[in-house]
DNA sequence: TTTGTAATTTAGGCAAGCCTAAAAACAATA
DNA sequence: TATTGTTTTTAGGCTTGCCTAAATTACAAA
């Protein structure tokens, strides 16, 4: 069907609207698209007339724009690429979890599907990234599980670590500080009302996560 | 020192001029680039003078070009990526020995120096890839063994196959269908004076290679 | 309802890398 | 040496993906 080949500036621009759009259900504005990518406003309304015309993404001229069925499902699929690279790149080549995302940012661009599969099945089909993000399969089928902030468990309440959205290395540094990381334990010992900054139990040490941080860090409830 | 970031283009030209300039040793016609790379002759003078512009080539009007120092040194390490890849593809990935090379093409331009060392690192510092050919060092330092064909040995003499190197699907099968590949051993059984094919064994059944078949595979005596 | 501001689009331009057609240089040989 | 054919270069053009500046539209507040 749609076996179009796309250039990697195409690619990028669809994988950001669709991160944007929350899984398709929301419309993009041109502006936020612009600032995700570092790219001028009227750059956007180019590429979002040739997406629109490859009928990628539906777009209203001053509105917005929608991705679409088929432009969901190439963007899973470079998810997908993206995903799988950041696993090989932390699980085989043991780069340290801060500095996989931007290597995975060229190879997902590298585009042969059997490598792809190869990869998937050689990493032994791994369901989770080390951010903790799902992968989405061959099919483009994709675990949404649902993920809880550390600010939403009630005190005396416990979690793991599941998936840590922030990428950035001060932040990444932080984490290796405070010995988080995917699959670790941790309690809630109090809700700072003033702030909304949380004191939580790591290792038996306790620690004060600003509401920033807290943001940044989903867990699953145990 | 020369810390340039190449585009794609720019990389694939300076590995074509590396290739056909035999190690640096010859010039290099624009003709001869022009086919190798598919792309047009006017084009081609259109990158050769950016290139000499980088003084990652000399370029001499009408007469042809020369790779330069840093010219041979940085296509060296795009020859590392591309055989660390294969090595991967071939070895991890389980793709067949003709597959290989195209997605390594890609690959290749993937420019992060990290990567490559862990890559590297992860194969174990491999010294060929799949065809045989030497992979280059950190430093851009190769083996050169010394490969001889198939047509160089005597009658009676044995030889291990060392390096393939036509890389199309059909001469793939043909190989595949021969039982050779990278470690067979062969003995030279006859050669025919009138096409210059040679009679061989291989896994105890003879067999008739042409000339130019032979050509296409280096052995080393033993 | 008007008006000011922010968001978006249009218009025109630029570099990279390619192309074709034509001119210039070189090489081969009559 | 003149001629002919091949190789290389020049000139001008095109697409992609970006830019800035200016015009247009949407929206919110007065």
């Amino acid at each position: 069907m749609s076996n179009i080949k796309l250039s990697k500036s195409e690619e990028n621009y669809l994988k950001s609207i669709f991160n944007l759009s929350e899984f398709g259900n929301k419309q993009v504005s041109t502006n936020s698209i612009s600032k995700i990518l570092n790219i001028e406003p009227a750059s956007v309304t180019d590429m979002i007339k040739k997406l629109s015309k490859k009928n990628l993404i539906y777009h209203e001229k001053y509105k917005g724009s929608t991705i679409s069925k088929s432009g969901i499902k190439i963007a899973l699929q470079i998810i997908r690429r993206h995903r799988l690279w950041e696993v090989f790149l932390h699980d085989k080549l043991k780069f340290e979890w801060d500095e996989i995302h931007e290597i995975a940012e060229e190879l997902e661009h590298v585009s042969s599907e059997e490598l792809i599969d190869n990869l998937d099945k050689y990493l032994k089909y791994p369901k989770i990234d080390p951010h903790g993000d799902p992968i989405p399969n061959k099919l483009g089928e994709i675990d949404f599980i649902d993920k809880i902030s550390i600010s939403d468990l009630n005190i005396n309440e416990k979690g793991i670590i599941s998936r840590i959205i922030n990428e950035d290395e001060n932040f990444f540094n932080l984490l290796k500080k405070l010995n988080i990381e995917i699959g670790t334990e941790i309690t809630i010992i109090d809700k700072i009302d003033y702030d909304k900054s949380v004191e939580i139990l790591i290792d038996k040490k306790s620690v004060i996560i600003s509401k920033d941080i807290s943001n940044n860090i989903k867990i699953t409830k145990i």
